[in-house]
DNA sequence: TTGAAAGCGCTAACAG
DNA sequence: CTGTTAGCGCTTTCAA
């Protein structure tokens, strides 16, 4: 362990030519077939690999590219970072993983570090936004990329789902399939999904020839299967108005979905029979979970790609306009929306 | 975006002192409190922020950690790569993600790529191991700790569950609940886990005192649901020696463990009443899943930060000698081994 | 095509 | 306590 590195002086000393010759015979251009040949052999015997820190300090770059989430053990944000690595990597570039905490705060001071210079770009996807943040992308010394629409509103490049669009897509679906009594259960609407979601919900049932019958609303207090339970249970028990029972749940995530599930069954209630339920992420949970969920897919690995590709082009220079790319949101439909049941078949073609 | 940044030569200049001093008052010691102000105040005013590469040529030091999985969007790696990040970060150091692939020799040529010092040091999680990894492991020029038994048995220091053991403990649970007729679903036995699991699963039956009336095994392809599926049916349809059929079930993980579960209801077998089954990683899917999996937990997270802790010593100079750490496997019991049904308790209490 | 030399931004040894 | 200076390993002008 620890052996010395072998450095580019030794190797030019070994094959017996200048400093400048070797460099160029390992890496640049401008060459002839017998230095190369030479530098080559000098290197191999010891062992050379050329070193990260002298090559970034004379080129101004590191090729590596941060990522930046709240919380990397959620699995979508693991999802799209396995995406941005996929992308990445073939190019040359290291992903560095940071985590930006809850608050914009300390996104924000994320986004100052880079005057560190320690990575040629970050991709970002902050969980709430602020001005602050805003202008400290804005003066970033390297390209910045964000996921999500909170920043991609402001100017910045980035990459988004229209996750409004895709609330309004679970609607119609249950509208569509009989439903129509139809409870939104939201999480906290002063975060960006949520406020998305709420505005996605908010134009569905008062687009012109909606045809529900009732509509309610109640918010969890986090995007979690516990905070679901609790919610659910309110939106479920209670037939506000008099009316008769709720029989559609779209839930803003598929942790709540789950949540209302457990809720309908402490209820006596069966999903999809008495109640549809329909989530959103399309989550590896919900597509195991049963009755398995119907779902919006966001498609975390494709935003993760997308956001890759942009930031590739940056980082090489082609600078296109700073602009917002959608990547469209996609219905899953599952049992738990009263598909009949198939998830032999299902699992054995693989849909598992 | 991408305004030029501040070097430390142009903040000497603004205070009107020389660059050491600039140095010495910005980070090392020795400077007088008139020095200190005035170098702050021309920094700021700058917007200074130290460069990286600049300063790990010089130190020789990186302060990044390299974490090299095979598929770095597998849950439980994720999980690792969290606790490694949680551990690693607020001691300031970076990490860099790195996919090994399945192969011995992606993951050799990924740690021969040290010698490029782009890491202080790399936590390195093989599917598999060869020789040349080992050497490679060994020649390093900086500190390596590997996830999994496969590399501590080399020498390597090494945080790693007894999974053999926590086979056992499933195997234990479920004679102790009274079954008697046990199968084991295994993934490929070529694989380290899979080598594991099986000694873990015929030292437990060869144990004296085993009370198991039967035992059958059977291979899956792949650890995942599907595979699951498929070798859980060979292993419930068929009454071998034409005995009863089997009343429990180990699976080598989660994914298996919910395969057979699948495979049961197509069997129209119920769980845990006709059969018990028991997974392993004890994944937020088996806690979710319906019925709730009972699960050996390896401890993703706490191998991470078991692994992070390690390193944090070696990259600091406090080598100790390279040693396995063992971290405890611990079985949860839940729903699938027959423990009555409490969910909506547990949901409420937060369980889940 | 090859070599000599400058310098990326920083820290630390040395001298004052 | 402060300043001068060398040099970490590399790429790249500029001359030959």
């Amino acid at each position: 362990m620890t052996s010395s590195r072998a450095t580019l002086i030794q190797v030019a000393e070994r094959a017996g030519v200048s400093l400048a010759s070797t460099s160029r015979a390992l890496h640049g251009s401008g060459a002839s077939e017998a230095m190369v040949e030479r530098v080559r052999a000098a290197a191999d015997e010891l062992g050379y690999s050329p070193d990260v820190s002298g090559r970034s300090l004379k080129l101004g770059r590191t090729f590596q590219i941060a990522f930046a989430v709240a919380d990397i053990g959620n699995p979508v944000h693991a999802k799209m970072m396995a995406a941005l690595h996929e992308v990445l990597a073939p190019h040359g570039y290291r992903v560095v993983v940071m985590t930006t905490g809850d608050t914009p705060e300390s996104a924000t001071e994320l986004v100052r570090s880079l005057g560190s210079g320690f990575v040629d770009g970050m991709v970002v996807s902050p969980p709430h936004t602020d001005e602050e943040l805003v202008r400290a992308v804005r003066r970033a010394p390297v390209p910045v990329v964000a996921i999500g629409r909170s920043l991609g509103a402001h100017g910045v490049d980035s990459v988004s789902t229209d996750s409004a669009a895709g609330v309004g897509q679970a609607v119609r679906h249950l509208v569509e399939t009989g439903r129509r009594r139809i409870g939104f259960l939201n999480g906290p609407p002063d975060t960006s999904p949520g406020a998305e979601r709420k505005r996605g919900f908010d134009d569905a049932v008062s687009a012109p020839g909606f045809a529900a019958e009732r509509v309610d609303v109640a918010l969890a207090e986090d995007f979690t299967v516990v905070a679901g339970v609790a919610a659910a249970h309110r939106l479920l028990a209670g037939a506000p108005r008099g009316g008769a029972r709720l029989d559609a749940v779209v839930a803003a995530n598929d942790l709540l979905a789950i949540g209302t599930i457990l809720a309908a069954r402490e209820l006596g209630l069966s999903v999809p029979e008495d109640v549809a339920v329909t989530g959103m992420d399309d989550t590896e949970m919900g597509r195991i979970f049963q009755p398995s969920l119907t779902s919006v897919s966001l498609g975390s690995a494709e935003l993760g790609r997308a956001a890759a590709r942009i930031m590739l082009r940056l980082v090489e220079g082609k600078a296109d306009e700073p602009r917002e790319t959608p990547v469209g949101p996609r219905l899953v439909v599952r049992e738990s929306t009263g598909v009949p049941p198939m998830l032999a078949g299902a699992v054995r073609k693989g849909a598992l």
